[in-house]
DNA sequence: GTTTAATGGGTAT
DNA sequence: TACCCCTTAAACT
């Protein structure tokens, strides 16, 4: 599930769960015990996200630091109420639980406070670090559309590292140091949005044409955030976009400059008959998986009718249409 | 029942 | 380029 808007979400949801309280921590899986020992009660300053990397920072310098690599699963839901209001009436409502209910599989770490409990599996990495050590990691990165409009985050850092490689754009794309939070099913899409064949150097890609990838990226990952899923063909973004629309000029303001207030905008909908605001992707619904490149090799194109093809591009299946993509 | 693939990435060869 | 780790669910036999 994870490319940079998974993460970004998780952290907007991890923060609002949990930053000023002390949830419990634990290890059911027993594979990270001392840390959750360590974590267990710590009273929780913010949670962030720097591409693929998510740090969730505790009291005292004390950093939990993610990566969910490719399996990888960070489960966040309520399990109890809210607020008393949300139990009506008040005198047939059954008391909350005050315990979440056991993990099921292979849970590394729960953290859980009162009213939200958060399982993490399958992460390649879980670690207590420092804020040095935080530093250090996301020095390592390239921009991130996802903070498009924070100082140096733009896309001249990547196209200053694109000049001096030998490198394909479809490589170079997946290179965390040249561009953070983009993945395979983002990379094979918007190389088909722009047309860019994936096996030209990256060298060669125009400048302006990469700029514009960059603007495409910040727009693309930003849905993502808001609606939790992978949204690129035109169709679809046409209906977000309005859907984002309707919440208002400041959430869209927001929207635009990428900036990490994006799942603020779930309290924004309407408000229905109970008096309870729903976020704008449960009126609608998800919406339907539908790309036009990834996983789609020997169909059609949806553009030309050529057949998508794939091949192994830097340990990812590349999926691209060879006639819309081609060099011109 | 067993194998495979999945929106990653590190390390060894 | 190969192989390793993490976990789950769908696709095989």
């Amino acid at each position: 599930m994870p490319e940079g808007h998974t993460i970004h979400r998780l952290a907007l949801t991890l923060d609002r769960a949990f930053a000023g309280s002390r949830p419990r921590a634990a290890s059911p899986q027993g594979r990270f015990t001392d840390g959750a020992r360590r974590l267990d009660g710590r009273l929780v300053e913010r949670a962030e996200a720097w591409g693929k990397h998510l740090f969730v920072t505790f009291e005292e310098d004390v950093v939990l630091n993610v990566h969910l690599g490719l399996i990888g699963v960070f489960d966040v839901h309520r399990y109890a109420p809210r607020t008393a209001a949300d139990v009506a009436p008040p005198l047939t409502a059954p008391p909350g639980p005050t315990t979440p209910p056991p993990p099921v599989g292979a849970v590394r770490l729960r953290l859980w406070n009162d009213e939200t409990v958060a399982d993490l599996r399958g992460a390649t990495v879980v670690d207590l670090v420092t804020p040095e050590q935080v530093d250090a990691t996301v020095a390592r990165l390239g921009p991130d559309p996802l903070r498009a409009g924070t100082p140096g985050n733009d896309p001249e850092r990547a196209l200053a590292r694109m000049a001096r490689t030998g490198r394909t754009i479809a490589e170079v794309l997946m290179d965390q140091s040249v561009i953070a939070g983009v993945g395979n099913l983002y990379r094979c899409e918007v190389l088909f949005r722009h047309r860019v064949d994936p096996f030209r150097p990256a060298r060669e890609i125009r400048p302006a044409t990469f700029r514009a990838i960059w603007d495409d990226l910040v727009d693309l990952l930003a849905i993502g955030v808001a609606f939790g899923q992978i949204i690129t063909v035109e169709e679809q973004l046409a209906e977000a976009r309005a859907i984002l629309g309707d919440l208002g000029e400041e959430a869209s303001e927001a929207y635009r400059g990428g900036r990490l207030t994006l799942v603020d905008w779930q309290g924004g909908g309407e408000a229905e008959a109970g008096g309870r605001r729903r976020p704008a992707y449960e009126r609608r619904g998800p919406f339907e998986r539908e790309f036009a490149v990834y996983q789609r090799d020997g169909q059609g194109c949806y553009t030309c009718g050529s057949r998508i093809r794939t091949r192994v591009v830097a340990g990812r299946n590349l999926f691209w249409c060879g006639r819309c993509q081609r060099r011109r």
